[in-house]
DNA sequence: TGTACATCAGTGAACGCGCGTTCACTGATGTAC
DNA sequence: TGTACATCAGTGAACGCGCGTTCACTGATGTAC
């Protein structure tokens, strides 16, 4: 292999992360090999040591990646109630129910991440607050810290609706589940 | 091995069914090997193929047994809206979230079960629908039918915010999230 | 300007292990005579 | 009543395979002289 640019290696670790979190996504934490994650990202097997200390550690940085992009995407909303109400239309949405592998990771991962080491709840549990303070501050823009457990809960139920929307293998059911849920997400907002 | 009983072989299998769900649970269905669910029944791997045939059957049939008990637990409750509350109550507790092996199966595996086959899919749904009948007849006496989708939405937003608990590293807001998650299901059930 | 060497991201084979599944076998009992 | 045999739930070794992890090696480039 070349000797490359400094920037190189980093470019390199970037994109596994990414493909990682989309492949976690889509086929579970335990259902990922650490060469399936390597061929994802276009490499083999034996270059994931120089990257990640361990299978783990790719886990608990893919997660802090995913709800790093989730931020962004909940910070990109309009300000206030109207960003919030459209936030919660496109999360509980068919698009979103169909699309796992670029969707919510929560949705995707949560009961898998009760289950996993220290190190990626510490990971989730930070970039959660992190992403759900721009939801609070749209809650209470005057005091967004009172809001902060409303929003997570808030977050948690829509998370556990399309959770049970994709599990349901009655279709009309499960789309029936998603438009119940935007209705009793937005009458908890209030 | 003796020649048994004609019930003997049934109750072999109900063993097997009743501590796989409790491993299923505990550690998930891919982190739940073959041999390990055989063993917590007190028998060797050899012995599976004659009462399951794979994997996913056992799986299938631990979901839909998993769902029956909740059932039975479900409908033990008093009738009504105080019944209903008492639910909601014992359901989004510290206690439930710590015993995860005798908690509720969506709580622990419902990401899982969306991945999974679709005979699983099927055993879920037909499980879930039939527990939550009850839930819908404390919501509507009179016409319980219209109540399933919001009887089925509420369910599912209190399975996120026991995973949300569950996940979460920082102990005082995870306590946090299951009271708020009472108080916010308690609205929506009005 | 040309050659020898150091660098280091990535390769690919191998480690021991557990996976889901198969199968020849065991051995305590009930049945037939 | 005593013996030979059929039954069949369960055993445990083995199948090929993928797991997470390790490691000797490659080879294109930048640097030193």
């Amino acid at each position: 292999m070349a000797r490359y640019a400094k920037e190189h290696k980093d470019e390199t670790r970037r994109r596994i992360i990414e493909s990682a979190g989309r492949r976690l996504k889509r086929d579970g934490i335990d259902g990922s090999g650490v060469a399936t994650l390597m061929k994802d990202a276009g490499l083999t097997n034996g270059a994931f040591y120089a990257h990640f200390a361990s299978k783990d550690d790719l886990v608990a940085t893919a997660v802090a990646d995913q709800l790093r992009q989730q931020r962004t995407s909940v910070g990109a909303a309009a300000p206030g109630r109207s960003g919030l109400e459209q936030f919660v239309r496109e999360y509980l949405s068919i698009e979103h129910r169909e699309s796992r592998e670029e969707g919510c990771p929560s949705a995707a991962l949560l009961d898998e991440i009760g289950r996993s080491t220290d190190a990626t709840k510490q990971a989730f549990t930070d970039g959660l607050l992190a992403a759900i303070d721009d939801m609070a501050a749209s809650l209470a823009p005057d005091d967004p810290q009172s809001a902060q457990v409303k929003a997570l809960t808030v977050f948690g139920m829509m998370v556990g609706t399309m959770q049970l929307s994709r599990a349901f293998a009655d279709r009309r059911l499960a789309d029936a589940i998603v438009e119940q849920g935007v209705q009793n997400t937005l009458a908890l907002l209030g």
